[in-house]
Parts: C-alpha cells; sequence; structure tokens
DNA sequence: CAAAGTTTAG
C-alpha cells in the first residue's frame, strides 16, 4: 500500500519505518529511513524514535550517533522519549558510557528512562549497579511499573541475588501484580538461577496463565540444577499445553545428556527434524554435545560437520568430546582448526582443550596449551584451568611437582584439586604425600568421607593397617556421605537404576551369582593376592564387597544377563569408577566377549577384550596400553562427561 | 507514526 501512494506524508513514511522495526525488519527500516532521507520529506520525533531500536538491532553504531548529532542540533536533548531511545540504543550498541553520560544529563527522567538504564546495566554485566538504580528510583518517589520490575528480576537472576529477588517477589505479591506473565516468569528465573527449584515450582504452579516462555524457564531450571528427569518429565507434560519451540530444545538437550539415555536423545533429535522451525545454532550446538555425553562421538561430529556457521561453543563442545572419549589427538586438531577458522578461543574453550589433554596422557600438549593461554590470549586461568593442570602431573605421576604446583597457584585450590592428587598419590602409593594432601581435603571438606575412603583404600593396599583402624573411626565418626553412588543403565527404553550397597532389585539374585562366578574365574587365574593387580581379597577390611557392593558393577551385571550375546553394554554412573571395580570389568569384557561402555564422572571408559580405552588412568597398565586405542572410532558408539556432568539426585 | 521487560547451547 505504502509503495502505491502517490502522495507520501511524514506519517506514511514513519507509519513503514516503525512497521518494519517493530516486526523483525530492521534493515528495511533503516533502508527506508535513508530513502526518506533523501525524499526531501521532513523528519520529526516519531521518526528518529522509530528508527533507533532498528539502529540497536543491528548494531549500527554511526547511524546512531549521526542521528544523535542531529537531535542534539534540532532538540537539544530536551525530548524525554528521544534520549530514552538514545540511551537503549547505545546501551545496545555496547556503550553504556554513553547511555550513562546521557541519563545522568536528563533534567526529567520518565520511567522508561530509569528502566532502559537498568536493562542497559544489566546487559552489560553491571548487575550490582541495576539493582542500585532501581532503588534509587524508588527513592525518587517513582513507583515501579511492570517493565521495571522485570528488567530488576532480570538483574537479580543474572547475579543470583536470591533475597532482593525474594524482596520483589514480596513486593509482586504485595501489589497485586502475580497475574502479570512476564513478572511470574522473571520470578522463576531468579529462583532458578539461585538454585531453588521447588520455590520455581511453586510459583509456576500458582500461575493461573503460562506461555511458553513459563515452560522454558521451567525445563531449562531443572537442566542447570541436576535435575534431569523433572526437566525430562515437565518437557513431556508441557506438549499438553504447547508446542515446543527452538529455545525449549536448547533447554532439554541437556538434561538428556546429563542422563547419558541414548534412546531419549535420538527421540528428541527425530521430533527435531520432524519440525522444520526446531533448529537453530543454540540446538545444533546442544545436539553435538547431547551426542557425545551419551556416547555416539560418531553422531556427534555428524551434526557438527553440517553446521554451516560454526561458532565457539560448536567448536567447544566438539573439543570437549573428543576429550572425554580419550581422543587427545583429534581435540588438538579440532581446536587447531577452529583457529585456522579465525574463532578466538575463551576460558572454557580452554578448559576443554586442557581436560582433553589431560585425559589423554598429552601432558607436553597440555602445557604448551597452558602457556599459549596466558601469554598468547592474556586469560587468566580459573581454578578450574589448573584443576586440569594438576590432573595432567598427576595421572603422569608427577606427584611432588603437582603439589608443588598446587601451592604455588594465586588462587585457593578447592577440594576437586586435591582430590585428584589425592587418586593419584592412592595409584602410585605414595602414603607421605596422600596423607599431606588428606589433610587439605578434610579441612575443605570434613563431611565428605569419600576422601576418608580413598586415603583407606590405599592404606589396606599398603597394608597399613593400624593407620587403617584410626582412618575407619573417622569415617563412622564423620557419618554421612555426600554423593552416594549410583549407576544406571538403559535397556528397551527403560532405565534401571542401582545404588550402591543395596539389593533391592528384582533380579538382585541372579546378579549375585553371576558376580560371584566373575569373582571365581578371576580367583582360577589368578587375580587375587599377587601385586599384579590392584585387587585383593579385601573382605577383611571392607564393609562392601568390590564385586557386588559397587552399583557400577550390578548395573552391567543386569545388562549382561538381559541383552543378547554380544550385544554392547552401556553403563552410566554419578560417581567415578574406582581402581577395582575398573580391574573387574576388564575381565569381564573379556569373560563375555562383550563391549562394556562405562561413563562415570569423569569420562568414556570402553572395555573390550580385557583393555580400557581410557589407556590407565588408573596406573596399574599406565605402560602397557599406550597407544593402544589410537582409532578408538572404529568402536562406534559408546558412553561421556565432563566434571559432575553424571550426577544424579 | 514514537521509548523500557521475561526463556536457549560449552
Amino acid at each position: 500500500m505504502f509503495d502505491g501512494m502517490l502522495d507520501k506524508d511524514l506519517v506514511s513514511w514513519n507509519s513503514i519505518i516503525s512497521g518494519c522495526v517493530s516486526n523483525g525488519l530492521p534493515l528495511n527500516g533503516v533502508e527506508l529511513f535513508a530513502e526518506m532521507c533523501s525524499s526531501g520529506v521532513n523528519l520529526d520525533l516519531a521518526t528518529l524514535v522509530s528508527v533507533l531500536p532498528a539502529c540497536s538491532e543491528m548494531s549500527f553504531i554511526k547511524m546512531g550517533q549521526t542521528i544523535h548529532g542531529y537531535s542534539v542540533k534540532v532538540y537539544g536533548n530536551k525530548e524525554i522519549t528521544l534520549v530514552n531511545a538514545l540511551i537503549d540504543m547505545y546501551s545496545k550498541c555496547g556503550n553504556l558510557g554513553s547511555a550513562k553520560i546521557l541519563f545522568e544529563r536528563m533534567e526529567d527522567r520518565s520511567i522508561v528512562s530509569w528502566t532502559s538504564m537498568i536493562s542497559g546495566y544489566t546487559r552489560n554485566g553491571w548487575f550490582e549497579e541495576a539493582m542500585g538504580l532501581f532503588e534509587m528510583m524508588e527513592l525518587e518517589g517513582i513507583s515501579p511499573d511492570l517493565y521495571a520490575i522485570t528488567s530488576v528480576l532480570h538483574a537479580c537472576a543474572c547475579n543470583g541475588s536470591f533475597d532482593q529477588g525474594k524482596r520483589m517477589h514480596d513486593f509482586v505479591a504485595r501489589n497485586g501484580l502475580e497475574s502479570n506473565i512476564s513478572v511470574v516468569n522473571s520470578l522463576m528465573h531468579v529462583y532458578a538461577k539461585c538454585g531453588d527449584m521447588e520455590a520455581a515450582r511453586m510459583v509456576f504452579d500458582c500461575a493461573n496463565k503460562k506461555d511458553i516462555i513459563s515452560w522454558n524457564t521451567m525445563i531449562g531450571g531443572f537442566s542447570k540444577n541436576c535435575l534431569p528427569n523433572e526437566a525430562l518429565e515437565l518437557f513431556i507434560k508441557m506438549q499438553c499445553h504447547s508446542r515446543p519451540n527452538r529455545v525449549t530444545m536448547a533447554c532439554v538437550l541437556p538434561a538428556v545428556a546429563s542422563l547419558s539415555s541414548l534412546d531419549k536423545g535420538r527421540e528428541m533429535h527425530a521430533q527435531i527434524l520432524r519440525a522444520e522451525d526446531l533448529s537453530d545454532l543454540h540446538v545444533s550446538n546442544a545436539l553435538v554435545d547431547m551426542y557425545a555425553k551419551c556416547g555416539a562421538l560418531s553422531f556427534a561430529r555428524k551434526i557438527f560437520d553440517r553446521i554451516i556457521d560454526k561458532d565457539l561453543i560448536s567448536w567447544t563442545v566438539m573439543i570437549a568430546g573428543y576429550g572425554m572419549h580419550g581422543h587427545g589427538r583429534e581435540a588438538i586438531n579440532a581446536f587447531k582448526e577452529m583457529r585456522c577458522q579465525g574463532i578466538e578461543p575463551d576460558g572454557a574453550c580452554f578448559i576443554s582443550i586442557l581436560y582433553s589433554c589431560s585425559h589423554s596422557g598429552l601432558i607436553d600438549e597440555g602445557w604448551r596449551f597452558f602457556n599459549i593461554m596466558k601469554h598468547e590470549y592474556k586469560i587468566e586461568p580459573t581454578v578450574q584451568h589448573y584443576a586440569c593442570m594438576v590432573d595432567l602431573l598427576s595421572r603422569a605421576g608427577r606427584l611432588t611437582k603437582a603439589y608443588n604446583f598446587i601451592t604455588s597457584m594465586p588462587i585457593k585450590p578447592d577440594s576437586a584439586i586435591w582430590e585428584s592428587l589425592l587418586r593419584a598419590c592412592r595409584i602410585h602409593r605414595d602414603v607421605k604425600l596422600a596423607e599431606r594432601v588428606a589433610e587439605h581435603v578434610f579441612e575443605l571438606e570434613p563431611e565428605n568421607t569419600s576422601y576418608y575412603v580413598l586415603l583407606a583404600n590405599l592404606y589396606a593396599e599398603v597394608e597399613k593397617w593400624e593407620a587403617l583402624k584410626k582412618i575407619r573411626e573417622k569415617i563412622s565418626r564423620h557419618g554421612k556421605q555426600k554423593h552416594r553412588g549410583c549407576s544406571w543403565i538403559e535397556l528397551r527404553n527403560k532405565v534401571h537404576v542401582f545404588a550402591s550397597g543395596s539389593k533391592l532389585h528384582p533380579r538382585s539374585e541372579k546378579i549375585g551369582s553371576f558376580l560371584e562366578d566373575v569373582r571365581k574365574r578371576m580367583k582360577e587365574e589368578g587375580y587375587f593376592g599377587q601385586n599384579k593387580f590392584i585387587l585383593k581379597d579385601r573382605n577383611d577390611y571392607l564393609k562392601e564387597d568390590v564385586l557386588c557392593g559397587h552399583s557400577e558393577m550390578q548395573a552391567i551385571a543386569f545388562g549382561i544377563l538381559n541383552s543378547s550375546k554380544g550385544k554392547p553394554v552401556r553403563v552410566t554412573k554419578n560417581l567415578t569408577v574406582c581402581g577395582d571395580c575398573h580391574e573387574v570389568i576388564k575381565f569381564m569384557s573379556k569373560m563375555v566377549s562383550r563391549e562394556i561402555t562405562l561413563r562415570d564422572s569423569e569420562r568414556f571408559h570402553q572395555f573390550r577384550e580385557g583393555r580400557c580405552s581410557c589407556r590407565g588412568s588408573w596406573g596399574a597398565e599406565l605402560k602397557k596400553n599406550q597407544g593402544l586405542y589410537q582409532d578408538a572410532d572404529s568402536f562406534g558408539i559408546s558412553l561421556g562427561t565432563q566434571g559432575n556432568m553424571a550426577r544424579r539426585k
């Protein structure tokens, strides 16, 4: 209609420009604005205010500045709406300084000015300032509206400010604003970000109206807070009310990944393929990560290859995927290729490459990347980077070096760092250092018995019975275990969960007799009582027999007993597999001629013909198996994780 | 014909 008009006046132009800009066509809006300028029609306030949001959306900061200059000349910074639009433009283009100057020099500010500035601060990472500004606004006697409330709630969420969020919640309740979906969604987001999913759920359940954002916020919250089953449950429930969109898929896929549920993952993937509008870069990246963590590295690579505009996240998940499967060389190649494509790594990307090096025993390469990161990219290492380096040294048996490295760190080491050294001390039977290390972890986490158990096992292995007795007394005194061991296996679309030490599963009798059989055969082949392996007959000092007490043993036995001969068995565990179980699983893979894949909280272990793809993170086979699994890709589908990914509540 | 807010991947 606009094109067909013979007489276009100011309002015609303003209408079409504003129409474009507010309907996702910012470039058309800008082009029409340029046309309008050269057509000789005079501009007015509405023209400028309409076109400015298009500048911010397109990041046309030069154009925004030009408009700013023109508006000073014509309106002298006296028009509040215009200055508001300029503030918003500057903050969205990343120039918070200019936005701040404009805001501070305003004589009269409307609620929109305050809100624009509050979200400007939040957008640029100044969360405390955003919340402070909200308070100042209230002090000036301006009562917040829905926009101001959602903006400050967003700042609370980003900052993880629970108390502030709760105060806002009270305010919302007092003023009867709980019927507004945006406010409710923002509140849920605050609680989810602060880790209080119960509070988020309360808000969600009480809301009389829910939109797609409400569902996505809850599903994403469950995913991020290690409640993957709740996330999946809600995802199913949601589909009775509204259709998932791309954001939904990006929210739910990490839940699938943390459960290592390949069946569910493929279901989701199929759902994405069926609906044409369910995929974007976020979703593709989440798919690559999901497949890697479900053990299907070749699928992950296929999806990865099909991504046209790979970004830093795409590369990072692919590198981490290679790392958790022990393909360090491939990880390094991917890193190199990424740099060739002109993509700059960030701190998180370096974590995945360092992690890959440490899990593949690539010591020199690991150090090289660590130095490149510090000196070439000027990235200050965080506790996670240091943890990778300690892990690298520990696995290589350079225990003293690792100890000195930790004590010379410029930041305070956390318990995970000490733990990896403590594990290494056990493998290399270094009691003296282990005791020094243990003191640090006991101090940091006195309640966590798993460290005491670790030390106890070491004492048992070197036959220090007196020390063992003492540490066992300590264990019973400190009582509760922080993370109870549990493993799960997916068979015919059903998940079977096994907890350590329990014999509750209906098939537990059969599992027990199978494991008894394994034990007998191992005995016959001389696995006990020799120093050849870590495993010893230790009924005399361990409450639970390794063979049937540890959950992964039960899950693997269950898998072998309930699937056809020769089929691979895939199990996921929430903690790290112990050295003894690791030996037993190797034996089992040979005994029943099966490929066994175990994803623990650290990585994938692929057992085949009596060997494991981890190339001996477990010391005993450190040299023996070096380089054996260069081509582990040929395994096809296996099971993966980084850090606490596999933890399950 | 005009300004501000809520959900997503490592």
